[in-house]
DNA sequence: TGTATTAGCCTGTATATACAACTAATGTAA
DNA sequence: TTACATTAGTTGTATATACAGGCTAATACA
C-alpha cells in the first residue's frame, strides 16, 4: 500500500500500539525499556526514546523515571475517549449493561449516505440499530453504518456479546474521529425507544471514524438528555499517577 | 512560583506560545528556523527541533520541509477549540457578532461555587452574564465565574469589545480544560433570553479551565439546540496544508 | 541482624554530528 | 528565452555520547 517505509521511531510506535490493541500487551503491563529496545530492535537509544516518549504523550503509555514504561490503563479520560465502548463506560460506573438489537443488515446506501460516507454507488454498507441499557434503563440508541470492506464479518457478529464499537476497534485501532454534538427534540419513535417523556431533549452525537485516512463508520448516537453527559478533557492529558507499591 | 527551572526545550516552547498568544506572532507568520534558534538561544539544533516539533504536534505551528515553520491558522478544528472565542467563531462564519451584558460584578461565592471552583470561603469571585448574538440572533447565554486573583481587572473590562474568553486568554494561555456537554430543557428565563420556542432543547456546556493546574474559570454556556452544534476532531490533528504559492 | 552505601537500571534532558528529502532561488548552457 | 543544474536553507530522521535524577535491590559494614 505505502511504497516508502516509515521512519524507524514510527515503526516502533506502531509495533507497540498493535501489541496493545490486540491484547499482547495488557493495561499496566511493562513495556520494553529504551535500552532493551536498543538491543532488540537495533536502534539507537534516542530513537527508542522518541517512540516511547510520543506514545506517552499520546496516552498509550505511562512512563516514570527510575521505574519503567507501562501500558496505560486509559480509555477513561483520554483523548481517545470517543472510541470507548458504551458498555465499558457503563460497567466502569458499576452498573449492569445490556442491549437490544433492532436491526442488523446489509443495505444499498441511499444517496444521502453515499455523500456522507464518501463512497461510490456500488458499495454495500452494513447497518445496525440497537439500544444500550444501563441497569435496564435505555441510555443510548445507536444507528450506525459500517463499510463492508473494512469489516466483512460485521453481519455475523453477535452484538449482544460485543458492542459494534468494541468489535470495530478489535479489527484495527480507530485513529481518527470527528464528532458533532447537538441537542434535539427526538422523533416519536426514538423517544419511545429511549423511554423518554414527551418533549424532553436528546443529546445527539454524530460521529465519523477513520482508519488511515479512510472513513470506515458513520453513526448517530442518541442519548436521553437527563440521563447522559459527554465529558471531554483538553490540553495536557490528565494521566493517572502510577502507584509506587 | 516554580522553584526548579524548566527544561530548555520547554522554555523555548513557552516563549513561542506566549508570542503567539499575545499577538507578537500572528497566524501564518514565520517563526525562527531551527538553525536560527540555535544561534539566538544558544541551544543545540536537536533541542530547537524538539521544541518546534512538539509545537507542531500540538497544533500551534505548521512546518514543512524545505519551507519553514509558521504559526498555525488554527482555532478552527484544533483540539484547542474549546478556548476559541464565540465571537471569532461567529465572525469566521461571515456573520455579524454582537453581545449584550446582563451582569458584571464581584460576588461572595456560594457554598456550591466554593466546592465547584475548589476555593476557600474568603475568596472573591467575578461573575458575568451575557448573551452572544449572531446576526442579531441569540446563539449563546454565558454564565461565567472567574477567580479574582487570576484576572484582577476583570471587572473593569468592556466585554462588548472583547469577549471574556478572549480577555482571559490574553492574560495567560489557558492550557487545560474540562467540559461536560449535556442536553437540557432550559429554564423559562434562559429560554426567553435565547428567544427559543417553548420546550425546545438547549445544548449546555459546563466548562472548567486551568492555568498551570490552577482552576481559573468556571462557566456554563447555553446554546439553542436548533442553532448550534459542537464540533470535535480527535486523533492526529487534521491540519490545513500549507499553500505552496 | 539491622542499617547505610553502592551499583545498576530506568527515564529525562542536552549536545554534536550526519545524511536525506524538499523547496526556492540562482546560475548556466543550449 | 528556455531548460537544466547548482546551491543554500529548511525540516526530518538517526546515531553516539553524556550527565542528571529517580528508584530498587544487592552489597558492605557495623
Amino acid at each position: 500500500m505505502q511504497d516508502k517505509q516509515l521512519p524507524r521511531y514510527q515503526q516502533l510506535k506502531e509495533l507497540i500500539i498493535n501489541k496493545i490493541s490486540n491484547g499482547d500487551l495488557k493495561p499496566l503491563e511493562r513495556v520494553p525499556s529504551e535500552n532493551q529496545l536498543v538491543k532488540m530492535m537495533g536502534v539507537s537509544r534516542m530513537t527508542a526514546n522518541r517512540a516511547l516518549r510520543e506514545l506517552n504523550n499520546e496516552g498509550y503509555l505511562d512512563r516514570k523515571a527510575g521505574i519503567g514504561s507501562f501500558v496505560s490503563d486509559f480509555k477513561v479520560n483520554s483523548h481517545l475517549f470517543e472510541i470507548k465502548s458504551i458498555a465499558d463506560e457503563i460497567t466502569s460506573r458499576g452498573s449492569a449493561y445490556s442491549s437490544e438489537i433492532l436491526e442488523q443488515s446489509l443495505i444499498q446506501p441511499s444517496n444521502d449516505l453515499i455523500r456522507k460516507m464518501q463512497i461510490n454507488t456500488t458499495s454495500q454498507i452494513f447497518h445496525i440499530q440497537m439500544v444500550h441499557f444501563e441497569d435496564s434503563i435505555p441510555i443510548q440508541f445507536e444507528d450506525r453504518y459500517v463499510k463492508r470492506d473494512f469489516a466483512p464479518d460485521f453481519i455475523k457478529q453477535d452484538f449482544s456479546e460485543i458492542t459494534p464499537s468494541a468489535y470495530l476497534s478489535s479489527i484495527s485501532p480507530l485513529n481518527e474521529a470527528e464528532q458533532v454534538v447537538s441537542a434535539i427534540t427526538p422523533s416519536l419513535s426514538i423517544s419511545e425507544l429511549l423511554q423518554m417523556k414527551k418533549d424532553k431533549p436528546c443529546l445527539l452525537i454524530t460521529r465519523k471514524t477513520w482508519v488511515r485516512k479512510v472513513l470506515v463508520t458513520y453513526g448517530k448516537f442518541y442519548h436521553p438528555g437527563d440521563r447522559y453527559e459527554l465529558l471531554g478533557n483538553y490540553g495536557p492529558i490528565m494521566r493517572k499517577k502510577l502507584s509506587n507499591k
